[in-house]
DNA sequence: AAAGTTTTTGAGCGATTGCTCAATATTGGG
DNA sequence: CCCAATATTGAGCAATCGCTCAAAAACTTT
C-alpha cells in the first residue's frame, strides 16, 4: 500500500560516487548532487541521512569496485605476478574522459579529510583493505614459487604490497597532471616491468 | 608619510601556506585565515587580492621551499645519487607533529582542484618544476659516471625523473595515513634503496 | 472511490561563504 | 599641530551552504 520508490539507491550511489570521485568532497554541493540525482533534497536526506554518509557509502562502493576489478585482473593472467603487472600497465591507460579522475577516490579523500574525521577512518581503512589484497597476492606468488630466489627480506608479502600501494598511489596522482599521456604509459610500464622483474 | 604596514608579507604568507597546506582549498575558510594571520578581512584582501590568490601564492612559497630543500639535500652528499637516496629515505620521518601535512601541498592541490582551475595550470608548473629538477639530477649523476653501466633506456635521465617523483608522490601520500610509522621508514628506505641500486 | 501508508516535494531555515567599503587609525612632512 | 597619504578595521552584503518539515503526490488495499 506504500507508495513505491521513485528512485534506484544503488543508481543514486553510482551517480554520487562519479560527482563525489571527479570533485573532491568539499567541492561538491548539495545542489550539484540534487541536479545530478534528480532528487529535491529532501529524499536525499530521506535515503542517505547526510552528505557525509553519501560520501561515506560512495566511498564503500567505490572501494569494492576497486577490489573487484582488482581480483578480476590478477586471476585473469596465467600467474600471479603477471596479474599484477598487468593491473598496472593498464594504468597507463588512465584517461579524464573515461573516468570521473584519474586518481584514485580513497588517496583523493584522504588528502582533503582532517585527520579526527570519521571519513578519514574509513578511507584508512579502504586503503589498508587494498594493500591486504596486494600482500595476499604476493603471498599466493610466493607460495606459487613465482618470485625470483635470494630476494631475501626485500621479498616478503607485506613489504613488497606496501611498495605497490605507493607506487599505484603514485602512478595514479601522476596521472592526474593533464599532461603527456605517452609519458604516463612509459611510467606505468616502467613499474609493471618492475613487478615482473620479482620473477626472475 | 604613508602609515607603515603592521603586517610582514612574508610572515603571513608562511602562515597562510601552513594553514592551506593543513586543510587544503576548500576547508580553509576566510575566517580561518583572519584567525591565524590576525588580520581583518579588509586588509588580507587588500594585501592578497582573493582567497585565489592568496592560496596561489602560498603554493610559490611552497613549491620555492620544497626546491630549495631538495638542492640542499642533494648536494649535501659526496654523490648525486647518495643524495637523492638521502632525500628519500627522509621522507620515511615525515610527522603531522612537524609539518601541517605529510602529503604533498601540490599533490593536494592538485587532487582538489578542477581542471579548468587556473591554479591547476601553476601547480602542474611547480609540479613540471620539480620533475625537471630530479632530471638534471640525473643527467648530472649519468654524467658523472655514477648510473650503472648496461642500465640501458632505463636509465635516461627523463624516465627516472618521472619514476622518483611518482614515487615520492605516493610515499607522502601514504605517509598521510595516520598508521605505522616504522612500516613507513620501511617503505622510504626501500624506494631509497631502489635510487642507490641505480649505481651498481 | 475511499482510506491508509509511504515517498517526494520545495520553500525556506539559520549559518556560513568570500568579499566590500565607508570609517577610523597611524604615520611623516610642512 | 594640522594635513595628506596610506593601512587597518569590522559591520555587513549577496550568495551559497547543508539541511528540515509540513504539505502534496502516488501507490495498494479494502
Amino acid at each position: 500500500m506504500p507508495r513505491p520508490m521513485r528512485y534506484d539507491r544503488q543508481e543514486c550511489l553510482e551517480k554520487a560516487m562519479a560527482l563525489f570521485w571527479e570533485r573532491g568532497y568539499h567541492a561538491t554541493s548539495m545542489k550539484d548532487l540534487e541536479q545530478v540525482l534528480d532528487m529535491r533534497p529532501g529524499s536525499i536526506y530521506a535515503a542517505f541521512g547526510s552528505k557525509e554518509a553519501l560520501y561515506g557509502e560512495a566511498l564503500s562502493l567505490y572501494a569494492s569496485g576497486m577490489a573487484g576489478e582488482f581480483s578480476r585482473r590478477v586471476s585473469s593472467e596465467n600467474g600471479v605476478i603477471d596479474g599484477l603487472a598487468s593491473y598496472v600497465r593498464e594504468m597507463g591507460k588512465l584517461n579524464r574522459d573515461k573516468l570521473p579522475s584519474c586518481a584514485c577516490m580513497l588517496v583523493k579523500g584522504l588528502l582533503e579529510t582532517g585527520e579526527s574525521d570519521t571519513l578519514q577512518q574509513q578511507i584508512e581503512d579502504s586503503l589498508a583493505g587494498m594493500e591486504g589484497l596486494f600482500r595476499q597476492a604476493f603471498q599466493q606468488a610466493l607460495e606459487g614459487k613465482e618470485l625470483a630466489r635470494g630476494g631475501g627480506e626485500r621479498y616478503q608479502p607485506e613489504r613488497l604490497a606496501r611498495w605497490l600501494q605507493c607506487s599505484i598511489m603514485g602512478l595514479r596522482a601522476y596521472a592526474q597532471r593533464s599532461g603527456d599521456r605517452r609519458a604516463l604509459q612509459a611510467l606505468a610500464d616502467d613499474l609493471a616491468d618492475d613487478v615482473v622483474r620479482l620473477k626472475a
